[in-house]
DNA sequence: TGGCTTTTTTACCATTTGGTCAAGTTACGA
DNA sequence: TCGTAACTTGACCAAATGGTAAAAAAGCCA
């Protein structure tokens, strides 16, 4: 055995192990979410967690690395309705399929929107070789694809980036701007008539 | 004079004064749109403002009421455009200049954005009440009117509460997701085509 | 059960940070 | 120009916080 510390990779993690991490993990999105990665403290994710702070660092090397963790995992679930998309589909009926994926992963996983919207803002200190490798591929992959649809006058003509990015923007909104929604809206149920107002949006925008 | 505290109010601020406390809330503004509130030290804010952190405790009371201040003081700008709109003036129009404004001040007030975004996101814990009663019934009556013109068929049917949600999230995520999109979108005029592309979206949801 | 490894805890440490205080220093009206 | 009030600063705290070390406890397997 040539590391003794089981932060590192691979020796098969035993079965406390798996159980610890996700445990951590998962109080970790929870409290950086909310708090944001500087508002946090390893005590309130200890706590979270079930587990003493100094075994939580038995686990992960440093608040660094449980953060970026969970930016990386974070990732990969983010981008899957993009990948989703089929190129082959009925290209008006994908990217509102799209639309509403998106908007039900705001329902489904608004902490990871948070953690994520949080990482942005404060100028992706710790995501820029994630976006530069796998974002941008995607965006531009997903760019030309839309832009080959124009051309098939099968949508009507729109900047496939900028759609896109107002996707994003209307769609996460609903998860990041959470406690001004539910003071404006209080009660109703906002993210039916999100999906439905959404829907129209963009269809109008679209149909050729 | 019953009260020694300069952070007070009222008793006219003298010349230095102003000038200090506006050198502070600039610095503070800087500092906290990026780094958020628990990210952002007195140090930093006392150094980018080129004044000592006592000195900065002689104005304000604590950095609490500095982070207070920018907010209560951000919010009369930010729902400025909203409450720009005509109602006397043609809907489709009005609605268009309102989008245009607000992506105008994601350009020009890029860190005021930020620094709401922040505080929306981390649940407003220092803005509830100017939430509840400047920003939603200045939203009530902004939709309103939108429903008037709808009901007189001057635009499309639309949900007014989300169509504003949705002009909110479009036009700010060009300043909020800024870092992301430099990464996306390098070298290329962002807004130009933002401006653009809002534009076609929000005029072929309106149009009747 | 004994012996080894893995996991957990107790007791600390060093640094950072918001904030205080009392002693200066500067501005300004009489 | 002199005295008072306004302003500024250096020297400190106390609490919070990320992290460490070493010993104790719990698992695990022959």
């Amino acid at each position: 055995m040539q590391d003794s510390s089981p932060a590192a990779e691979t020796p098969k993690p035993s079965r406390i192990q798996r159980r610890n991490r996700k445990r951590i993990l998962d109080a970790a999105l929870e409290v950086f979410s909310q708090y944001g990665f500087r508002g946090a403290t390893l005590d309130q994710i200890a706590t979270e967690a079930g587990l003493s702070k100094p075994n939580i660092l038995y686990y992960f090397s440093g608040k660094e690395e449980i953060h970026v963790t969970l930016l990386n995992a974070l990732m990969d679930t983010w981008l899957d309705p993009l990948r989703k998309i089929d190129p082959e589909g009925d290209p008006l009926e994908e990217l509102l399929q799209y639309v509403h994926r998106k908007l039900e992963m705001s329902r489904e996983f608004p902490r990871e929107s948070r953690l994520f919207a949080n990482e942005i803002i404060h100028g992706a200190p710790r995501m820029g070789p994630d976006l530069e490798t796998v974002l941008k591929p995607l965006l531009e992959q997903s760019a030309t694809m839309i832009d080959g649809w124009v051309a098939e006058g099968r949508i009507a003509p729109v900047d496939p980036r900028h759609l896109i990015f107002s996707i994003w923007a209307t769609t996460q909104h609903y998860a990041d701007f959470d406690a001004q929604l539910q003071v404006l809206m209080e009660g109703q149920d906002v993210l039916e008539g999100a999906s439905a107002y959404l829907d129209t949006l963009y269809r109008r925008l679209l149909t050729p």
